[in-house]
DNA sequence: CAGTTCGTTCACAAATTTCTCACAAAATTC
DNA sequence: GAATTTTGTGAGAAATTTGTGAACGAACTG
């Protein structure tokens, strides 16, 4: 499981951050300051690091600086809106993106989805569940090699359900993460898209389970 | 042993080039203006070039784009620093990486690497679906052995769509990849080359697929 | 400079998906 | 076991997305 490390003053973009940095597997550590970067930086290796430009005491140009004298870790900055100053100062310094604030968390993931498939460092994985598998990139589902038809939104469904195996998540946590933080349709929205999910699995709708009173599961247990 | 054209009308830029293309066992050759690197190219083929933007008479820019209308040989790109516009034009120009001055030379030689790594593959590739070939040097595409004659940018976006076979691409991802990186258009200007290509593509129309919600992708199954 | 090709935009129709809602069914609580 | 909460389901309206033809100007060609 790959590491991220969001680097903040502000516990709830950590918390934000971690929230969805978990939800696509990453294991994430948080440093509140430039110095704690440094510190955790030295202790464990991370695979990526989302690193707030603004921050008390050193800041983040100055940790990118010192991240770069001995490593090649993709980094992310985060920085104040229209601060195209920052965007050019984080470039050249050795920056592989960066984001401006206020940011949409599902676009920040994408943009750490990018950055390690661009530096080699994230495999173009193959969910399988027996006979069912999933490919994210080419966003094709086949039951025993067979294609299926998915609606987008029935396939981000199944791939977040997928990417969280055993894991119940909530309507308020699926709403938020695959149809975006910023969406106010109606929670039984969910109900609906999963029953049709089921229908399209067909023998595999046991999948997907229910969790009385909490959310959705996927779970994949043995069997022909 | 592969060549290597250092354009730039400083000279100890130029040595300190050769001395590393050198130790990375390039073959360099130098030259000092625009006409210089032109008739380089008539002479002898290279298999990557480094050009400076700014040089008296002809400039980078020129020249670059006079090299790409015969050849598509890996060009990088150098910059004074701060020059994001520099960047962006010779993106747009078909610079393959650029680089700012002033720049370590040991990172030049690692960015050399990497775009003959990125490039090396499809330099002499066919590749191929069925009946279909597609030859990226000639710029040619033949159903049967027989030539299509295919619009530039619709021999681009199928290129594109080739080397990314099985991978769904967004329209705005066409757009950054295949118009270039700082193209304002329409977005539904992508679906109208589809459109276009797919008739020119006749009884491989269906190699390019639509995901619905998301972009195009293109894919070959057996068939006669 | 007339004719052609190419790239782009636009508007409308067609296709597909998404969402809401009401009610039935199931599980839980008391 | 009745009341309450939660989930499953079906249908159709609403919204989104894509296919397509036409029109226009720019660039190219002879």
């Amino acid at each position: 499981m790959p590491n991220l490390l969001i680097t903040d003053d502000d516990i709830h973009l950590r918390k934000l951050v971690r929230t969805y940095g978990e939800l696509e597997g990453f294991c994430c550590e948080e440093a509140e300051t430039g110095e704690q970067t440094l510190e955790a930086i030295r202790n464990m290796p991370f695979d990526i690091i989302v690193l707030d430009v603004m921050m008390p005491g050193t800041d983040g140009f100055q940790v990118l600086e010192e991240i770069r004298r001995t490593s090649q870790v993709p980094v992310i900055m985060l920085t104040a809106r229209d601060e195209e100053y920052d965007k050019l100062k984080g470039f050249e310094l050795g920056a592989d993106d960066y984001m401006a604030k206020p940011f949409s968390p599902k676009e920040l993931m994408a943009r750490i989805g990018a950055v390690l498939r661009r530096t080699g460092k994230k495999q173009t994985d193959v969910i399988t569940f027996g006979g069912l598998s999933i490919t994210p990139d080419s966003r094709t589902v086949t039951i025993h090699g067979e294609r299926l038809g998915l609606p987008p939104k029935e396939f981000d469904l199944l791939l977040k359900l997928s990417q969280n195996e055993r894991v119940v998540l909530s309507r308020e946590k699926l709403l938020q993460t695959v149809w975006g933080y910023n969406y106010y349709g109606d929670v039984r929205t969910v109900d609906t898209h999963i029953k049709s999910l089921r229908e399209h699995l067909g023998p595999y709708r046991k999948l997907i389970q229910t969790v009385w009173g909490v959310g959705y599961r996927l779970e994949y247990t043995e069997e022909t």
